[in-house]
RNA sequence: CGGGGCAUAGCGCAGUCCGGUUAGCGCACUUGGUUUGGGACCAAGGGGUCGUAGGUUCGAAUCCUACUGCCCCGACCA
């Protein structure tokens, strides 16, 4: 079980690193800011990655690649957009290294080499992109273009954390050109949705659906939808975002299409992409004092089977059968014929990394016909008999998929405070954290205010927001609804 | 870029204030044995330019100077 939020907050951080680490999802690099994706870290962006591509394709769209560099003159096209990035964008200046005449051995960077035109590293890739469809783009006929590219991109942030916040991060992003601005706000929507549904039913990640206020939107967008989730600590993840980009990347790269009419129009933009902070979010939505703990949608093994003491092949037989069982039903199974690690050991091991469902057999068990089933996100144990274990285990991937969504929700929920005055906001985000609902009388000077007094920004406008009256907790100002405000990462 | 801290075995640390045998501990690793239903135990063993460079001294991990790297706290942010 999750502890309350106040007694794991002070070492939250020491704490998520600490999961991280000994689950063997990442550690840090040499490299300033960057992180290295283990091989279950990575697994786990896997099954993340092909779930998510298999909506994209039921969604229309098909994938494709662009350069890592964009030249500075692209970059700069869109203003607002490189204006946003500019203060956190790696740039390549020189093509080449030479000896150190000076210092043997050494290299230095050859000052003959510069490059007539700097490239961007791309922190994200909308200028390339854009430049492209400008040459694709001619007719009505060739629209929409639905394309979503699987990429790295460099944004160069000062302080970083693992999953949640490096300087290099793996993504997608979906890149959309459509005949109408009605065909591109609906593709923004879609998307939107899509990344609301993949957060519940595979992260079991409770989200809300919300725009973000101006402050917040995506530089160069007319509008940003964004999912936000609740982490254990009470500070809020943004965990996607979808643009409707209207038709500022194409004025600014010249994309214009011949309607029916045989008129020439400038075309209508999305754009939309999540990260592997998804698996930040994960950690941070589920785990508890022994570990990670994965839904099983998303685990790289679902079941894990344990002989004990240890692998006898009589286990190791019987270990096989129900392991081909379980595959029959499409569960994921591994089994653990290590010698050298007693069964304590290999539990702790298991549960570190998050593993849904352990079975033990034991010489004990297998003469009552039965095994020892744990799960991971309660930590019950029982017997149950070896007839209709595939069955019973392909429920119990269910309900544990389930439970976590429903744990993870209820404290969620239990985290949205409505607040009437600025007093009160102060003390729960003090206090309380978590999301705060609460009334703003719509202007960015008042969310600024309120950013630099207490750190909390407003996270979305939700999109279920109810029609109500009611002052601003601020300015006290007429509203019309209100909004969620809290602490983020 | 501001403020603070750290640097000793693969990892985590003690030793530094107050200089003095062969630099130590836990984990990990190697070998052998006994074990094995919730992170086994015993024994033997391997592994170190004490971040780098210079200085003080009969003698430096320890004192002094400079440099380098890393971490934490701010500003920035998916």
């Amino acid at each position: 079980m999750a502890k309350e939020i106040t007694s794991r907050s002070e070492n939250y951080s020491q704490w998520y690193n600490d999961i991280v680490k000994k689950a063997g999802l990442a550690e840090n690099s040499a490299v300033r800011g960057c992180m290295i994706i283990k091989p279950y870290g990575y697994a786990i962006w896997e099954k993340m990655r092909d779930q998510l591509d298999k909506m994209f394709k039921e969604t229309g769209h098909v994938n494709a690649y662009f350069p890592l560099f964009v030249p500075k003159s692209l970059f700069e096209a869109e203003e607002k957009n490189a204006e946003g990035f500019a203060k956190e964008c790696a740039v390549v200046t020189h093509y080449r290294l030479k000896n150190d005449p000076e210092n043997k051995g050494k290299l230095i960077v050859d000052p003959e080499a510069k490059l007539e035109e700097e490239l961007v590293v791309r922190p994200t890739s909308e200028a390339i992109i854009w430049h492209t469809y400008k040459d694709w783009i001619q007719s009505y006929r060739d629209l929409p273009i639905l394309i979503n590219q699987w990429a790295n991109v460099v944004r160069w942030e000062m302080r970083t954390r693992p999953f949640i916040r490096t300087a290099e991060f793996l993504w997608q992003e979906g890149h959309t050109a459509h005949a109408s601005r009605e065909e591109a706000l609906a593709e923004a929507t879609k998307m939107h949705s899509v990344y609301a549904e993949f957060a519940e039913e595979f992260i079991a990640m409770p989200v809300i659906k919300g725009r973000k206020t101006e402050n917040e939107r995506f530089a160069g967008a007319d509008d940003t939808f964004t999912i936000e989730a609740l982490m254990q600590d009470g500070k809020a993840l943004q965990a996607g975002t979808s643009h409707f980009l209207g038709q500022n990347f194409a004025k600014a790269f010249d994309v214009k299409f011949s309607n029916q009419a045989n008129q020439s129009e400038y075309v209508w933009a999305t754009s939309w992409g999540v990260t592997t902070r998804l698996i930040g979010g994960l950690i941070m939505t589920h785990s508890d004092d022994d570990g990670l703990v994965l839904p099983p949608k998303l685990a790289p093994v679902q079941v894990v089977i344990v002989p004990i003491p240890k692998p006898e092949p009589e286990l190791i037989e019987k270990a096989n059968s129900i392991a081909y069982a379980l595959k029959a039903k499409g569960i994921s199974v591994q089994i653990d014929n290590d010698e050298s690690k007693r069964p304590g050991f290999k539990f702790a091991e298991y549960e570190m990394k998050g593993y849904p469902v352990r079975i033990g057999i034991g010489m004990r068990d297998l003469q009552n016909n039965q095994v020892e089933v744990a799960r991971r996100d309660t930590k019950e144990k029982y017997s149950i008999s070896l007839d209709g274990i595939d069955q019973h285990i392909e429920s119990l991937l269910e309900d544990i998929q389930k439970t976590l969504f429903e744990r993870a929700k209820k404290f969620r929920n239990d985290h949205i405070t409505e607040v009437n005055d600025f007093e009160e906001f102060k003390n729960v985000l003090e206090n309380k954290g978590g999301f705060i609902s609460c009334h703003w009388d719509g202007t960015s000077e008042t969310e600024e205010l309120i950013k630099q007094e207490t750190k909390a920004t407003i996270r979305c406008i939700p999109l279920d927001q109810k029609q109500e009256s009611g002052k601003c907790v601020y300015t006290g100002k007429p509203s019309m609804g209100r909004v969620i405000f809290a602490k983020a990462y």
